[in-house]
DNA sequence: CGACATCTGTTGCTTAGGCAACGGTTCGCG
DNA sequence: CGCGAACCGTTGCCTAAGCAACAGATGTCG
């Protein structure tokens, strides 16, 4: 089985309830275990026995613990972002929006305090957060002001990894100021990088 | 199949986890519905929606909202006395704790305003609350002071509904005190009733 | 070293839940 | 009155979850 590898995280929609609510707790089950210990601490046994499942039923879902963190902090952030519907539209602020929502994501998450590092959780919120966030921009860009795709994706790059560096910086330093602060002195330093280069090639 | 009527409402354990997840989540959901409309306005329909569960899967569980309802009263209830470890022992202060128990559940549960009266929540409420605490007091009665079966059965009704009609007044009271208040104030009242008579035949 | 414990993937069978469809009731509205 | 809409209670088929059991890997303690 193993329906929700990797890529095809966010199907959400058109899935049997039955299937989706187990995903869910084991999202739910993982975040929980990770408040109380580090990520190579915990067994799939542990996971399923928080969800209320059982260890079989991981199983057909995911083919390891690994592929069940990538997903649950995936999907996380997306939901997250598509709650506050965070899109790149004609009225300014996007960047800001987004630079909030990365801020947010990462001091919610457990498993990341200003101890540890280079640990598995970290890759796999650090590729979460890239991927959407290039989604949102690369979405906006080609509807609001098209241009060369070679040129878009990369400055979607660009930008994604920018903004995930600085919060993942921001959100390891001990007197840090506000999300809010941190995002709107993002948004000046990145919006012209983002307006500049329109239709250029 | 209705494997869930009335009388076996609290066979938590042992039970299928399936079958005590979907029962849970009607119970959660048609609490919820109930801060939001009437119970004789709810359909098994949006119990079941707001369930995430099939409409089917419902009737396999219960055979009409008035018993889910009923579960879930009782079931609700003997959980909060259950998590507090309400029960009759040898150190004093057991009816003060029955009664804060009550206030309590009383305060918190949906469909019991200050408005509304009669209604099927109020009856279902009131069963459950005077069983429970009738089985509290007589599991206690017959572990401390043992007495006349009869005499037993007939005290612990007794105490029961006088607690549960002191609560339901209290609560429906426009500027009450505080459940605390009000408890302290039971147990002084009842507490003779429940010592006089030990061992009387 | 062996004994014991725990976790891992995987299997086959059983059971609960999802779903679509059915006929039947009630209600409001033109 | 007829019509549609919504709810009811039930059915049959299909799929996901529970469970027990397996062999194998790892680890720890005496």
């Amino acid at each position: 089985m193993h329906d929700a590898g990797e890529s095809e995280c966010r199907k959400d929609a058109l899935l049997d309830p039955r299937i989706r609510r187990s995903r869910q707790m084991l999202h739910d089950a993982l975040a929980q275990l990770l408040t109380q210990k580090e990520f190579d601490k915990i067994s799939i046994q542990e996971i399923a026995e928080q969800a209320g499942l059982n260890r079989a039923t991981f199983y057909s879902h995911y083919p390891d613990k690994f592929t069940l963190l990538n997903c649950m902090v995936g999907t996380r952030f997306h939901g997250l972002m598509a709650r506050r519907n965070v899109q790149v539209n004609d009225c300014g602020g996007a960047l800001k929006a987004i630079a909030m929502g990365v801020c947010d994501f990462l001091i919610d998450m457990p498993g990341v305090g200003v101890a540890a590092g280079g640990g598995q959780v970290e890759g796999s919120i650090q590729m979460a957060i890239v991927e959407v966030v290039q989604g949102i921009l690369l979405r906006g860009m080609n509807r609001h002001e098209p241009r060369d795709p070679v040129d878009a994706k990369t400055l979607a790059a660009t930008i994604a990894w920018a903004i995930y560096g600085a919060a993942y910086t921001w959100v390891r330093t001990e007197e840090r100021c506000t999300a809010e602060h941190m995002a709107e002195a993002l948004d000046r330093l990145i919006s012209p990088m983002l307006h500049a280069g329109a239709s250029g090639g």
